[in-house]
Parts: structure tokens; sequence; C-alpha cells
RNA sequence: UGACCGAUUGUGUAACGGCAGCACAGCAGAUUUUGGUUCUGUCAGUCUAGGUUCGAAUCCUAGUCGGUCAACCA
């Protein structure tokens, strides 16, 4: 590092996986190469722990000047599918990120990692074991205890050759001979017990097809493919810490010196407090259509996030806040809804749109009449400009934003009380009307023509407690929004001995189906967002269509006022 | 009761033997034509016990607590 650098202010500190980069690179290991890879299995969608390992792959081949290989961990038929691989590329691609050349695959490397293993029996340092997977484990012991050699363990080398070939060949059945490797069955690391290297599985592959029945295991085959890839340094989460010595000693039994040599590090994976982060328990939810697909916006699938109107800024920044670490964690959603709501205060357009509409009339507003009224698009943004927003006697507010009989901290809509219609005139309620069953119907109000927003003059400066949001009657479009709240209503669905499920949240979804929005949100597109004002920010739905708009909410504006009402601390 | 890993305010994350900082959340206030944004202030932390040292969150020892590992999954 430069002195330049080093000088520079407010410096970023380094994480630790940064650290050892950095202690390679200046031990000048692997000729100064970074080189990195995201490996998922394609068995699911990616989730925002995902998010937090392409993000952290990605960006340290960045920061390095390096580079990042997309692979598939397809070792394993039964699970995977091309439907995975394809969402798999879009998220990473849609967060921001390109991988180098064309996706790899684990599978690309099965005849390599063949002739590796021929090697290894050739080398006596592997045998056929042909006991059930019971005796195998059985055998394995305990962590606690050491476990016991196979009686197959020494059986000669020729005997191994043609044992694996006739495996190789289609000759056996599924789980009736496995391929160890030789190497310690008292080992304390359960992973060094001669683990398999070789399964049988007469499944066809969805790259490969029916060209292999044996297909091989995780742990004799990610090192491997780091190695063929000349990867520096596999990042991977914490569980595969134990798995360390075994990737090592596999990798020793196929280097060649003068090669990068791949180094594996692990970093705690991510925990999001109110849901759950196992793809096999967001299947579940999938399958037992508690949601409504990979997708759905309470799921934090990236796909999910996204359709929910999450931005991949949003996404970046906040793993980056959450840093990067050993120690186990639980992050907060109110960190992840920060992320959102700081990106999108800066670009949504603001816009005005009413989820429970109250009918205002403006007694004194002549009949018929359109004005057209300036508004900002955004006050975060400078360059933002305006829009005309029409205005006439027939309006409609939030049901919320008046109340009959007002508590003291109560700024909004009452009888004779006054608000400002934003970017309009200033309103005062004259009376109310309402149904047989008490709900009120409609207001009449007065308006304050001198108080028009932007005139200059004294009355449109007047203070009122309120600025509240409105679309004109005649103008309003029909939305369906939908409001999401957490999936489970537990901090933590899947830390106790209840089924996860059983923590689900009943109103995580809310439609609406009464909304009214601007005009100008009639032909709006899909992948924006907005800021209905004081509501939070959305976008539409991918199931809306021309006719019939459908908003998504992705997250409300900070609400102190709905937390005065919680606390009860609002007279 | 084995091996490995970890432990810093409510939640995350820095400090690499020399003033425990930052972000989120919380609280209080200012500004505001969004009860938003912005700004200011504030609350709150080194798991325990020993040791090394002029000096320990940091190094050592022991303990405590938490996590991971016993799929022909990854």
């Amino acid at each position: 590092m430069t002195d330049k650098t080093s000088n520079a202010k407010a410096e970023r500190s380094l994480n630790f996986i940064e650290q050892i980069i950095e202690n390679d690179l200046q031990e000048g290991k692997n000729k100064g190469i970074v080189y990195t890879r995201f490996p998922p299995e394609p068995n699911g969608y990616l989730h925002i722990g995902h998010a937090k390992s392409i993000c952290l792959n990605f960006g340290l081949a960045q920061k390095y000047n390096g580079k990042t290989n997309l692979r598939f961990d397809d070792t394993n038929p039964e699970k995977e599918e091309t439907e995975y691989v394809n969402s798999i590329m879009e998220d990473v691609r849609w967060l921001g990120f390109e991988w180098e050349g064309e996706p790899r695959y684990a599978s690309d490397y099965f005849d390599q990692i063949y002739e590796w293993t021929v090697k290894l029996i050739r080398d006596g340092k592997a045998y056929i074991d042909e006991q059930t997977a019971e005796q195998i484990s059985e055998q394995k012991g305990v962590p606690t205890r050491p476990g016991t050699e196979s009686p197959y363990r020494n059986r000669p080398i020729e005997e191994n050759m043609q044992l694996f070939d006739r495996m190789k060949n289609g000759e056996f059945k599924e789980g009736e001979m496995v391929l160890r490797a030789k190497i310690h069955m008292a080992s304390p690391n359960m992973h060094m017990r001669d683990p398999i290297m070789y399964r049988i599985l007469h499944k066809p592959h969805h790259r490969t097809g029916d060209k292999w029945c044996i297909y091989p295991m995780y742990d004799w085959a990610h090192g491997e493919s780091d190695y063929i890839e000349g990867i520096t340094h596999s990042v991977c989460t914490l569980e595969f810490e134990v798995h360390r010595p075994l990737y090592e000693w596999f990798l020793e039994q196929v280097y060649t010196p003068g090669d990068i040599k791949p180094r594996q590090i692990e970093f705690a994976r991510l925990n999001l407090n109110y849901t759950v982060m196992s793809k096999r328990k967001l299947l579940e939810l999938v399958n037992t259509k508690l949601v409504s697909g990979w997708d759905d916006p309470r799921m934090p699938t990236i796909s999910g996030l996204r359709r929910r109107g999450y931005t991949p800024e949003s996404l970046r920044n906040f793993a980056d806040m959450i840093g990067i670490a050993k120690r186990d964690n639980v992050i907060d959603v109110s960190l992840l809804e920060f992320a959102i709501r700081e990106d999108l205060n800066k670009k949504a357009l603001r816009v005005m749109g009413v989820l429970n509409p109250l009918k205002v009339v403006l007694t004194n507003y002549p009949d018929g009449k359109t004005e057209y009224l300036p508004t900002e698009n955004n006050p975060e943004d400078e360059n933002g400009g305006l829009r005309d927003i029409p205005f006439s006697k027939e309006l409609y507010i939030e049901q919320d934003d008046f109340m009959e009989n007002p508590p003291k901290k109560y700024f909004r809509l009452s009888p004779g009380a006054e608000v400002r219609l934003k970017s309009a005139y200033i309103i005062k309620c004259e009376s109310l009307e309402k149904d047989e069953q008490g709900n009120i119907t409609t207001l009449y109000c007065t308006y304050d023509p001198d108080s028009k927003s932007g005139s200059g003059t004294e009355a449109s400066k007047r203070k009122v407690k309120a600025t509240i949001h409105w679309v004109s009657a005649p103008h309003a479009v029909d939305a369906e929004i939908r409001l999401y709240d957490r999936l489970f209503s537990d901090a933590e669905p899947d830390g106790h001995d209840a089924d996860f499920k059983t923590f689900l949240n009943p109103d995580s979804l809310q439609i609406i189906t009464t909304a009214k929005v601007e005009p100008a949100l009639a032909n709006v597109d899909k992948n924006v967002s907005f800021q209905f004002m004081r509501l939070g920010y959305f976008c539409l739905d991918k199931e809306a269509t021309p006719g019939n708009l459908v908003f998504n909410r992705t997250v409300t504006l900070k609400d102190t006022w709905t937390k005065l009402v919680e606390k009860g601390d609002v007279n």
C-alpha cells in the first residue's frame, strides 16, 4: 500500500479476508493474482444470504484487480435443475456483477476428476467399499469416539481399479458400493475418516445427461474445481471450516508445484430476524403454497426482494454495512429497511395515492373546474423538475387523515380544523356526512383560494399543522395495492422446537383494492420505484397490466406517528 | 464427555500492545408544504478469573457461554 492511499482520509478498515488477501499479496503468493468464485448449487433460488456472498466474492476481485467465476456446484443430479441455473444467473447479473467468461460447472470437470481418482486408486489412497451406508456410518464412529476400519480398506489396488471401472460402467446398483479415500479412521475430524469420494447414482444429470452414473462428492470436487479454475481464495461459510483439512488433503493429491494454490477461507453466513434463510425451508414454503412462489415479495430471496422493489444498490449497501466476520450474527431487518429507504429516498419520484379513500367536497370551489398544479418530482433531487397534477372540487384523502374526535397530538383534519393539501390549498373541514352504520362518507370543506402553493401570497405562507396527500376524484385511477409485513411474527422462527411454519405472520400480506392514485401512474414502467407521499415506497408488480394497476409496497416511510399511537402517547 | 471456531453497547462491525470508534435501532430537540428527508444532542459495550507488560479488547493460561462436525447433500 502506498503512502498516498494510507494517508487518504477516513480509510475503511479491512475485514479479515481482505487482511488475508493483502498478506498473501505482500508475500507474493500466487503471482499476485486474486481470483474468487461464487459456487451455488443449482437446487433453489438465491436468497439475501447469497447476496452477501456474491458481494463479498465479486467485491474482493474488484478491489484487488482480480476476477470472479460463477460456478455451479452440480455434483448431485438428484436435486439440481436448469430452472435454478437460470434464476441464479439472472440474480447475480441483476445485483450488478458479471462473472469472468462463461459460467462454469463442476460437471465440466468430471473427466479430470475421474482421472485424478484413478491416480489416487493406483497410489493406494482410495478403495472401493461394499458396505451399506448404515455400516459405513456405524464404522465412522462419533466425534468423541474414533472410527474403525472397513474390512475392504486394504483391498488390492488392482481389484480397486477393476471395481471402480465396473462402477463407472454402470454394472452396480445405487448404494452397492462407493469409493472412499484412505485417510485416517481415528482422526478427531469426522471428515477425515475415509470420506466417500464417489457414489453410484443412476440419474440423468442436467448437463452431462446419461454420461455418468458415478458422481463425485462435494469434498472431492469443490477444491479440485477451484484448482482447475485457478481460484486463489475460496471463500465459503463457517460450516465448511471442519472440511478444510480434507480440502487441503485432496488438493495435495493433485497439486503440481508452481500452480496457483487455492485457499479456503470461511466467514459467518447472514442471518436475518423475522425470516428463515435455509433453501430447504424456503422450498417448503413454496411447495406448501404458503407463499406464491420463490419470488413472493415476502420471501428473503433475491427474486422476492427484487419483486418487492428492493434495488441492487440497496442490497449491495446492505452487504457492505453488515460487514464480514466469523462470529455468528443475526441482522435486524431494520437495517435492510434502512438500506432501501436510503436508496429510494434519493431516487424515487414522489407521487400521490390514497389507499383508503374518503371523499372531500370543496363547497366553495367552482363546479367542473380543473386546475393543474405544479409539484416537485423529488425534493431530494435538485434536477428532479416539476410535474402538473390535476385538482378539482371533489377529492379523495386518506381515511386516516381525518378524525372526528382527534387526540391532542393529532395534526391532521378534523371538524373545524385546517390542513394543507400538498402542493395545493389549505382546506378547512366544515361538516361531514355519515351512512346508516355511522361511517363517514363525505367531508364538506372550504378551501382558501389565496393559499395556493407557491403563489407567494401571505395566505400561501401560512403555517398549518399538517400537510396531507390527496387525489382529484374525477381524475384518479383505480389501483390494487399489496401491503407486506414480515413473513414471520417471531424473530427467530427456526429457533424453537415447534415447526417454523407455526410462526408465520397471518397479516404478512394485505391487499387493498380500493386505492385511488394520481393519473400519471396509469402509464409507468415496471422496475421503477415511487414514493407515495407519506405512505412509503411502491413499485408495479409483475402481475400488473395496463388496465389493472397492481402496486407492491416495498417499505413504509419511517413512521413516528404510528409509533406515538402505539405507545399511547398521543394525548 | 472429542476436534475446530467464536465471544466488544439492543443489533451489527472497527480498534492489530497506547484515548473503545462507526452504522442501525432507541430517546430528546431543531428544520420541514411528506409526522418523510436533513441536522444536533443523547443512552449504551470489551464473557469471567488469573498472568505477561509502564500500559491489555488485543498476548498467555484456565474457565464460562455459544456455534459447527457423526448424508452415498452442498
